[in-house]
DNA sequence: TTACTTTTGTTACAATATAACATCACGTTC
DNA sequence: GAACGTGATGTTATATTGTAACAAAAGTAA
């Protein structure tokens, strides 16, 4: 029998109160970084609060745009310093395939996750799954290969996509 | 008992004749584009055999440096159609951590494949195992999930690389 | 040859990301 | 509070990766 994989943030349903989602998340960074002794000022509170109004993972100039609209004083660096800051300890991560960032709700510098991607409505599902994980690591054991990250990206259609291309 | 994966093109030993690696690869591609109607045209043949020039994934714009020098017309659309016709027929692959790109010896348009990279010497790897394969597909699955495509990059230290470390 | 399609050349630009240095804000020590 | 040191942010410029759009050339078939 194989582990039941861990849908760390599924496809979210119709009834998904996003609101509560995002503040849960924020509540999340908030006490990470207290216990952690690390400083999320408001600027990187603020480029969080972005990255988790939806599910979409969102690209750095976007964010930027946004907060030059809300009158902040920002240019490039202002947003990838921040991103770094947030891929640093967790609280979000990097899609390589679309050079986008998404957010993460279990905060920690040290994990690795898989997303499934819908080419439809953009949304990312973050899952982690031991099976996968164990599998990388009996070809990385086979190879003598030390892993020191992952970049697992699945592209696709969700289901509620699919149910509504087929209408 | 799981599946056992096939190495594909696993990290080249110390006596690996990497000429010989090369032009089995443009062989491969000269045979599959024939069998299928595809143009293997000069700057396509040439772009593959400097994209073969080593194991290590190679950025677009290194190409086409390399084509300059050699005296052709080269612009950025050289080389990326280059690279679209190469990755399109499966003749090569894109490392999306890396934006960059490395050959592929199993020519074929509809293949995945998983990528073991090594910090240390820059070379990839490439393992098709079905175990994560089929992690994946039982998770897809288990989301109604279907899928498009796929990345799958390991960073890490090589086993020659953490030898070579170790001294 | 002519007509047609595919490939390549060419110019311009879009999108993503970083380097380098100045300034500001915050906490600590005196 | 004043002086200091450190980390965060502002600012300018530039590097890197990738595309759009159209013209010219090369291959293919009637």
């Amino acid at each position: 029998m194989r582990k039941r994989p861990i849908p760390l943030s599924p496809f979210p349903d119709n009834r998904h109160d996003h609101a509560a989602c995002r503040e849960q998340a924020l509540l999340q960074a908030e006490t990470y970084c207290r216990r952690h002794g690390l400083r999320l000022t408001s600027l990187r509170r603020r480029v969080l609060e972005l990255v988790w109004s939806s599910h979409q993972p969102v690209g750095a100039y976007t964010l930027l745009e946004q907060l030059v609209t809300e009158g902040r004083k920002a240019a490039p660096p202002t947003v990838y310093r921040s991103l770094d800051f947030l891929l640093n300890h967790g609280l979000i991560h990097r899609i390589a395939s679309l050079n986008a960032y998404v957010g993460c709700n279990h905060p920690g510098s040290d994990h690795e996750a898989q997303f499934f991607i819908c080419v439809g409505c953009g949304q990312a599902a973050e899952i982690g799954d031991p099976s996968i994980e164990s599998a990388i690591a009996q070809d990385a054991k086979a190879l003598g290969f030390s892993i020191a990250s992952q970049t697992i990206e699945v592209a696709g259609t969700c289901a509620r996509c699919r149910e509504a291309k087929r209408t």
